[in-house]
DNA sequence: GGATCACTGCGCAATCTGCCTAATCTAAGA
DNA sequence: TCTTAGATTAGGCAGATTGCGCAGTGATCC
């Protein structure tokens, strides 16, 4: 979907702002309420915002240590694993990837000892041949969107 | 930050309704207005919700290539390759990971050609030794957290 | 026995939301 | 150039919600 300069503005402040209401929004975009609410219709409606669910920060919740591990699950075992692994609640995040039946999911644990069984849990299952582990240091760049929102608003097209 | 029962249903609820407001929150959650409002405000305070971002897709923004990279960074170096990546809007997050000067990023493209670029541009910077690629192909478990939230709540102690 | 803390039920003023209308603009097509 | 569909604006209205405060009540801890 095109976005034009509204609506990255209207993204940004969302981003910036989430509590403000479609009242406080018209307001500091200096354009009807309306429009505003037009906008946000069409951005919901096509998908651009999947919603406005809670943010939660695992390390608040006692889930400080967080890890990325790349499995190498055995043919035709897909399905299999994936249930497996969404069975785990300390699996945030898992993807597919390029490579030989490749997967790669996003832990976290209470402590890197936690970290031991979470990974003992997640690969303890047939089909799963191989796992690498990485645990994370830092997170210079926390999971953001704005900068990418930014670029699409203004690529006139 | 010790989580009980309430609170899980309550960030249960708004994973699930994000839009519902305070009052209806009480409503079906069963208990007074006050209530949700003193968890909620607890649970900002202490950083359990982050807040309320709008949960934007970058697919429906033209990006629906999705790919990890592992850099390996030369020894002081750290600093300015963060900055270099945190400037490129294609890099939705980094982290700092176990090894050598790892780091670890996810990227998005307009293609897999686009990729491409995306790439050249994240490696194209002096200190970034070594450069892996992985394209995401499916996302089974996208990214969740009310199944920990819940093992959170129902953790007795 | 206090004392503290969370929860409840209630009320009030101010604000916001959802929905609608009419007029104006704008950009693209005939 | 004229026409038309879609977007935007400025208002309006009823109803719902929010922010805030307060007294009463359990429950828990010393």
């Amino acid at each position: 979907m095109k976005i034009d300069e509204l609506d990255g503005r209207l993204l940004t402040l969302l981003a910036a702002e989430p509590r403000i209401g479609v009242l406080e929004a018209s307001r500091r975009l200096a354009v009807a309420r309306g429009t505003v609410q037009a906008r946000l219709d069409r951005l919901q409606t096509n998908g651009v915002i999947r919603g406005f669910g809670p943010d939660v920060d695992p390390a608040a919740l006692g889930y400080p240590v967080t890890a990325f591990a790349t499995l190498e699950i055995s043919q035709g075992q897909g399905a299999d694993v994936r249930a497996h692994l969404a069975s785990v609640p300390e699996v945030l995040e898992l993807h597919t990837i390029t490579g030989h039946g490749d997967m790669l999911c996003r832990l976290v644990a209470r402590s890197n000892a936690d970290l031991q069984r979470v990974i003992d849990r997640v690969v303890g299952f047939d089909g799963i041949v191989r796992a690498s582990t990485a645990i994370v240091m830092e997170n210079p760049v926390p999971l953001r969107i704005v900068p990418l929102v930014q670029q699409a608003a203004s690529q006139r097209e």
